[in-house]
DNA sequence: CTAACGTTTGTCCAATCGGTCAAAATTTGC
DNA sequence: GCAAATTTTGACCGATTGGACAAACGTTAG
């Protein structure tokens, strides 16, 4: 379990500024990074003058480790869904889907996500071989199971996770490669159907042809 | 083709003393972005004076720029070398064993190139809608002729190159988060190994259980 | 040896950085 | 309506940033 963090009391307006600072500040730092993010271009986005926003977060990185918190949470929500009653293979599938999903409708978290581990996690390294390293451990369980049970193939349960989340995560954190090369046409919004086909397929039979 | 930069005549220690600084740069960079990034930062890692870098390289985009421009080349050549003639399946597992291996020996460059993609490639947007898509434009024709042969599934190429990427430039980019996950034991170096031996199997057969 | 050229350094600069502070403006509880 | 509490702002601070520059130092060719 993590520390207990009492939430303070806070204001109507404390509440709402907060709110409105932390999704400016998901904006600016997914785009550039911690490091490469400043405190005047969170304050910009959020529509306020950057005394104003430190009277809401006293420093740049404690908006940074608010924003990390919540995107942990949510980002794992998925793997947590994982059920070993269900049919395996549904199962597996569902779970791409709820990840490619995440990468549609929450890019930004996704880059966010992306850029704390690029630069070697320093603000979330302990959640990484903790909370994260238990959860994938125990799901990787389960799917060893199925696999002992015949439902799946007999494969490595840990790059499989590993295989799901950088196929998913690829059309959030690599966005705007995948539009240049798709182009104009292919790289409309129907491409993460495309996408969810082609996956669905990948994880299903893989590229043999069929015999 | 790309402008002809005719390479400027360099003095030996011109030579070694930029190639210094690129190493450094590549160092710096991959690890904290453009932006991220210090001329002080790049100047004591190559052991000069930030003057005496300056003098190397008039700005520190000039630096990032070259070291764009060599990346490219050599990131893009196990896709260029996938061959129409060799057979297919072959041909498709030799491609992710050859970005697996890239991901394995030039972590640092997948990074920097994972960084300057995640922001939104400003400084590389052009090459993507031009030279690298003509590339994989070219390869998707190929994997669809394997495709109308009956040589391979018939599914996405487009999307089958990104996999590709996706899943091998992952345990470079990735790597913290892989290692942490692994733990000590699994996360050594043979994790590369069960990497490629998973990735085998995802591509060749996918997880349905062999009937 | 020496003059020309190439290299390195210390110093400096304006701009930007994260952050403080007191005062002014606004909202809230009564 | 008014006093207390909260919110907002402008001015400011020291540190760091990318970069300029001239002087000092090395190297090299004749």
């Amino acid at each position: 379990m993590t520390i207990s963090t009492q939430a303070p009391r806070r204001t109507r307006i404390q509440q709402e500024k907060r709110e409105l600072i932390l999704e400016a500040a998901l904006e600016v730092f997914s785009t550039n990074g911690f490091r490469g993010s400043t405190i005047d271009q969170i304050a910009e986005a959020a529509g306020m003058s950057k005394p104003n926003l430190l009277y809401y977060f006293r420093r740049k990185e404690d908006i940074h480790e608010t924003l990390m918190e919540r995107l942990l949470e949510t980002w794992l929500a998925p793997l947590r869904e994982l059920d070993d009653i269900g049919d395996p293979m549904t199962e597996l599938r569902s779970y791409i889907r709820r990840k490619l999903e995440m990468a549609r409708d929450f890019p930004r978290e996704s880059r966010l996500f992306a850029n704390e581990i690029l630069q070697g996690a320093p603000r979330i390294m302990p959640l990484l071989a903790g909370e994260l390293k238990t959860l994938v451990d125990e799901k990787a369980a389960v799917i060893k199971g199925w696999m002992r049970a015949g439902k799946i193939a007999r494969t490595d349960p840990w790059h499989l996770i590993f295989s799901i989340w950088a196929t998913t995560q690829h059309y959030a954190d690599f966005d705007v490669q995948v539009r240049a090369v798709l182009g104009p046409n292919r790289g409309g919004d129907g491409r993460f159907e495309d996408a969810a086909r082609f996956l669905e397929q990948l994880f299903l039979d893989g590229l043999k042809p069929k015999g």
